[in-house]
DNA sequence: GTCTAAATTTTACGCGCGTAAAATTTTAAT
DNA sequence: ATTAAAATTTTACGCGCGTAAAATTTAGAC
């Protein structure tokens, strides 16, 4: 590889003998030039290694490349593996990827749409915070940009909704708990930051009459995405003053259930199916860590892969188009128990 | 405010009645511009809320204020939560942070290198990959921009390394594990990917030495970042050969213990400190969820915020001189013993 | 070999903004 | 009021690249 430093398409046209919007055509789609003129360019890149800048490149063009991922909070390790599993597919789609996290704030949520805005993105896939997020700001980006929401719903706004069915898994889940013991309490926040809670809840409930059941719901207080710490101080709180109408309790999600487990275990209270056990605790979204808990967590596996596939492919057709469809699209996928040791 | 939209910094400057260059001075600093003329485009904002595109700025800039942040692999809560601080920080700078995670994969930390190269940040900082980095690439990348690496050291590369002080560390717990107990063996990988581990298993080994004992290490096979699942597996087999030459086990990361911890329980083997204990595990960061394991794992934390503030203030020292450091800083901060129920 | 149509490349200008140097305005001192 | 110095604004051009329209090359038919 030569050493001589090539920085601009100029330059690296200039050095391949071709003019640079040639060059430019080549780098938009390859097979677009002459057979004889690509090989010359590709011989030339393997010499000088040479990169566009893709921000410039996308400051002016038609239709760029660049997909927005934006999700609520990305040290949770549910939002970073789905944005894993994203980045992943827009790589092998052709596009990039650009990834953001609000971090529970509505105020940057805003702010990264704003400044999404300026990279001109072909889509983007937006996870939006729920119940805090600036609904205005949100609706006006999705004006601009072809926008898909996953994971959590927000009426009306962006081209389609992709995620879970959460009615459907919470009876499978809430069945599971009925058929194999006591019919289970939901353990969830009071006001939960993120409106798949609300389904959840309502699922949860009529589940419940639906089973012949009357159900109970704990709701304790708690702000924030630091789920398993309110789970461990609030379920052991929730605990001692029984305020579990019997010994199986179902969480709102997996996070929750990882902190209420931590908390049987201080007290001393063996969770699982056994005789021997005081408790059976289940969650829901089968988080990557919840088949490592101590017993391993039982859980509604929330479909990943095809929530990650479906965006995408929802997104791509639309960016294909080109133009808004007629019609919101929703779509949800069915979760799958995960029966394992907790409940 | 006016539903007109203004898009671009010549629009604004036009209603404000100010030419673009003006307009374009108060953005890079406000009190830059007359106080007047300053009230007049803070009132155009009012009425307008345009903002200018980040990336159009960075285009032409001699210094930007973006910050790459780069990390090896985000969906460990680890990285996640070091990378929130840090943009956190950048923001309260006046910084832009830009994130990216290699996912593990080197080709995609040098191909995130190359794009954060178009963007010219004023700095970078970088937690390489480690063992499977393409070192060539990132010297390359730290020739053209201020560079700090931080978590996990390729020497010689970027301007300073920020990291924790793992000799000390690790002889804190192995000291603590001896006086309470059993001297620990070593659980590890063989060919772990971040150059910590060695440093570790050095510090590991000089530590049971000088404590007068004979050093254990029980290296497994495992390539990739998942370590929960290495540690299961591997954990379960290590317990059932008899592999631990005593009843305590110390772990080069937290994520391999919650693994181990998994595997015990599995096993029926009860962990901690207590009497009817058969097993002591203990870990190394102070992982976000290592207090909610059960047991909660005890383990040594990483100063998080230490790490975060010190790599950020170095690069800004950097950025603000102008000129490469006369030589190479190397800050290690000592972590602290988290003593909780498992050893 | 000539000519036309198709394919490809080049010319010329634009994207949204930064910045040096020139032009203007303001300030302050007389 | 006058004037020089200081502060501010404007002019003019550049950043790295996209793209329509014009110019050129190539392919195919005769």
């Amino acid at each position: 590889m030569n050493d001589t430093k090539i920085k601009t398409m100029e330059e690296f046209a200039s050095v391949s003998g071709l003019s640079r919007p040639t060059v430019s055509k080549y780098f938009y789609d390859p097979s677009s030039v002459r057979q004889s003129t690509r090989e010359r360019i590709e011989e030339a890149l393997e010499r000088y290694d040479y990169r566009p800048n893709i921000y410039a490149m996308n400051q002016n063009r038609r239709l760029t490349r660049a997909v927005g991922i934006v999700v609520p909070f990305l040290a949770d390790p549910f939002f970073a593996e789905i944005a894993r599993n994203l980045e992943r597919l827009c790589v092998a789609s052709g596009f990039r990827p650009l990834l953001f996290s609000a971090h529970g704030e509505p105020e940057l949520e805003v702010e990264i749409l704003q400044s999404l805005l300026a990279l001109k993105p072909a889509g983007t896939l937006l996870a939006p915070l729920g119940r805090r997020s600036h609904k205005d700001a949100i609706a006006r980006f999705c004006d601009e940009v072809p926008t898909i929401l996953f994971d959590s719903n927000i009426d009306g706004m962006g081209e389609a909704f992709v995620g879970s069915n959460n009615a459907q898994s919470i009876f499978q889940i809430v069945n599971h708990l009925c058929e194999t013991g006591a019919p289970p309490s939901l353990f969830e926040l009071k006001t939960p930051p993120n409106p798949n809670a609300n389904k959840r809840r309502a699922a949860y409930i009529s589940a419940m009459e639906a089973l012949g059941h009357t159900p109970q719901l704990v709701q304790v207080d708690g702000e924030g995405w630091d789920f398993e710490s309110i789970g461990c101080h609030e379920g052991m709180a929730a605990i001692e003053r029984g305020a579990f109408a019997t010994d199986t309790v179902l969480c709102s999600n997996d996070r929750l259930a990882i902190g209420l487990l931590s908390a049987a275990y201080k007290l001393g209270l063996r969770v699982g199916r056994g005789e021997n056990c005081a408790m059976r605790i289940a969650g829901h979204d089968d988080h990557p860590f919840s088949r490592f808990t101590a017993p391993a967590l039982t859980t509604v596996s929330q479909d990943y892969e095809a929530i990650a596939n479906r965006s995408l492919d929802t997104l791509i057709g639309l960016i294909a188009k080109g133009d808004k469809p007629a019609e919101r699209e929703t779509i949800l996928f069915d979760g799958h128990l995960v029966v394992r040791d907790s409940a």
